[in-house]
DNA sequence: AAAAGAATGTAAGTTACCTCA
DNA sequence: GATGAGGTAACTTACATTCTT
């Protein structure tokens, strides 16, 4: 901002910061609008040459946003109840509540965008009869609770999707069980029916290819590293009925 | 063209008020 | 009538982006 500005800013006790920075700005007690305006005036012949047109026509928004709101506050405050209850607590947190169809109106603009421009707040707050931070921090809050209620809904989700994936890995679990103990019976009674030792063949799966193999297999093919691990008793001749799928 | 700082908008978290069971 | 919970308007802070110098 040029020195010019900022010294006029100062002058006028106008603050333009904006978020939580501009919260001092919006006070009942100040007079923001005729401070915007001042300064829009002072500034625009001096600068009109070489100042952006979006520049201009934000703090034209901005002007008119501050202008309704203290038009607002006036109108507000001139009010005999509003006095009364200012007088009562002028530091007291006020909480309006929001009439049906403010909520619905607001609402109905939140469908078509969850955001507003300058420009549109202003509207919406004129056509609510509200002050437009009023209608920016039913946004904010309108945002914040959309995406809440998204977290619980992605929740859920992941907890049915995790709920089925862990029934899925029991299932398979128990599946894997029924296959070993195949394998170990039909081993089994080959080697009883041949007097041959039963081989520790057992099965699992393969990390690279995923399909079922011999733990021989998967340990470099070594029926003695397989039955090392196991401690069982070493087959001389491996026999599995999954053998060639297990030569990955 | 790049850097620094100001202005601005939004999200996230918190506080305070209000309503209702 | 007191009280605790839930909903939500209002506030604060931090951060990202855009604009200006």
């Amino acid at each position: 901002m040029a020195q010019d500005d900022e010294d006029v800013g100062l002058a006028l006790g106008l603050s333009l910061g904006s978020g939580g920075h501009r919260r001092q700005r919006e006070s009942r007690d100040e007079a923001p609008s005729s401070a915007a305006a001042s300064l829009l005036t002072l500034r625009l012949p001096a600068e009109s040459g070489g100042q952006p047109q979006v520049v201009v026509k934000r703090e034209v928004v901005r002007a008119e946003e501050e202008e309704y709101e203290y038009e607002y506050e006036r109108a507000l405050y001139s009010s005999s109840a509003a006095a009364a209850d200012d007088d009562e607590g002028c530091n007291s947190r006020k909480k309006l509540r929001l009439s049906k169809e403010q909520s619905a109106l607001l609402e109905d603009r939140f469908k078509e965008h969850s955001t507003l421009n300058p420009k549109q707040k202003v509207a919406l707050a004129k056509q609510l009869n509200l002050r437009p931070r009023q209608v920016e921090v039913w946004f904010q809050n309108r945002r914040a609770r959309t995406k809440l209620k998204q977290t619980e809904v992605d929740c859920e989700l992941l907890k049915r999707c995790c709920e089925t994936l862990t029934e899925e890995n029991r299932r398979l679990h128990r599946e894997l069980q029924q296959l070993r103990a195949l394998t170990h019976s039909t081993a089994a009674g080959f080697f009883m029916a041949t007097t041959l030792p039963v081989p520790a063949a057992t099965l699992s799966i393969c990390p690279s290819c995923e399909r079922l193999a011999t733990a021989a297999a998967a340990a470099g093919a070594s029926p003695t590293a397989a039955a090392d691990r196991t401690n069982k008793p070493t087959a001389p001749h491996l026999f599995s009925p999954f053998a060639k799928s297990a030569a990955c």
